[in-house]
DNA sequence: TCACAAACGATCAATATCGATCATATTGCA
DNA sequence: TGCAATATGATCGATATTGATCGTTTGTGA
């Protein structure tokens, strides 16, 4: 077996687990455990893994920060604020008893914190949603089947799900990549699918976004703006983007200004 | 048992409880006493876990564990040990990349720390099952979707899900209230029914059961000895028991005493 | 307060892993 | 083919990890 594909077999061996023996890798390359050492020592000094007493592993620092830590640790703290106000107008519209949808996303995520005390049957498709929600209150809590995507923690499925298609809401709620006059915008085809699924389940779709959104273009249309039936955003919102909405009957809310406190964001544990 | 599998499983425990004493991850990972203080020293000045008298816990200190989330406090730490050591045996059945299914319950859930090293696909209805193995494991998670019951944390659904049937698995693993002559039996109709859509997906049944499953009797039949492929129990069994197991079939695995704790000389008859 | 048991830390022998060296096999090239 | 360069496998001393033992410390309950 030639150098090279003893490389490639060790470093997908290692994406896979989170460490390797040297052992393993003698029985998977049927080299001797001279050679796989070696091999692993140049992989180490190539920085293609980590080598650790009786094996390696894979380099890849995340393998704890933002797996186990916060949900989106990045996306989270920015704009934390005006999310959180963006997300409490979100709440607002709902009556406790009726059921909503609530599509993954940092946004939607804030919607938690002011769902604690509320009581409603509700459906979503993220992972964190609806471990906070069964947490720390004492809503009734549905999921989607599927596979959980780690990067964005959705639960997604390729197949149709019944429970998804039996769920059926007053609102739904979701964010989006961008906002224009062709309608919703989302980055990922994969993304679409499932959330076209999910809007047909609902009465109202109630669109979270910052203001920064109306500036964001993507490629793919999830849908038009006259199936969105409100849209919540903040006040750095132009006259141009309100005057789009309006014109195509869309509600909108502003939410106010996360108020006065410098740093409210840290009230979560 | 590797330095750093034993880390990971360690870490892994520290999650789940507030506290975990040095017996229990001795028990957990098959080394001494003397290696576990020793890693606990480790991880304790690497900040990734605080030691204390009799054990470790988790570095976190508001940890939000004494709400909902906490999976099955009481029936945890009944017999976990014993649990934990069927659980062990359990994993040692899979290889890696073999697609399995796990049924939510208290023994079953202790296979979540032997998994930590592992790589397959694993598809599950337990709630706490999908959170520690995505939190703490690189395996492919995959959800049923349904209403979320929060006294037993399964996730169930009254319609036939696509997701469910389209996840098709070299083994099941499931416990059981009660184990005999006629079959498996479970105490609540709901859970007959999610569970029997499952075992339709598997190759192979293996149940998980503490001895004392075997004098339990219940009013409901999920499936007959035959559809059962293995038993993992602990040495309780008494032999009658396990010629009823051999007689229908079904393969027995004994899983070792939880170490040679001085308790053994009471237990004896 | 005292006695007892559990937990701890240090030490040492046994074991596993590592690194270096050398012999052998394979490859590339003239 | 012959030769050199490189890769591979085996061996062995060096080093690190592990498990058992023992004396000490800490916590608990009478």
């Amino acid at each position: 077996m030639h150098e090279k594909e003893r490389h490639r077999i060790i470093l997908s061996a290692v994406q896979e687990k989170p460490v390797v023996t040297v052992q393993e890798m003698v029985d998977l390359t049927d080299s001797s455990e001279a050679t796989i050492r070696r091999d692993i020592a140049a992989l180490h000094v190539q920085k293609r893994l980590r080598r650790v007493r009786g094996g390696a592993e894979a380099i890849s620092p995340p393998q704890f920060i933002g797996l186990a830590g916060r949900p989106f640790s990045v996306n989270e703290t920015l704009n934390a604020a005006q999310k959180r106000a963006i997300a409490r107008e979100a709440v607002n519209l709902c009556k406790d008893g009726e059921p909503i949808i609530i599509n993954g996303g940092t946004t939607t995520f804030q919607m938690v914190h002011f769902l604690t005390g509320r009581r409603m049957p509700i459906f979503t498709n993220s992972f964190p949603i609806a471990e906070h929600l069964l947490k720390h209150s004492k809503n009734t809590v549905m999921l989607s089947g599927g596979t959980i995507y780690r990067e964005q923690n959705i639960i997604l499925s390729p197949f149709d799900n019944d429970v998804t298609r039996n769920f059926y809401a007053r609102r739904m709620f979701m964010g989006a990549q961008g906002l224009g006059p062709l309608g919703l915008m989302e980055g990922d085809p994969l993304l679409i699918q499932a959330e076209q699924k999910l809007i047909d389940q609902a009465d109202e779709l109630v669109v979270l976004v910052d203001s920064s959104k109306f500036r964001m273009r993507s490629s793919l249309i999830l849908c038009g703006l006259s199936r969105i039936a409100t849209v919540i955003t903040d006040d750095g919102i132009e006259d141009r983007e309100a005057k789009m909405l309006e014109t195509a009957g869309v509600a909108l809310i502003v939410a106010r200004k996360p108020s006065s406190d410098k740093e409210e964001s840290s009230l979560q544990a």
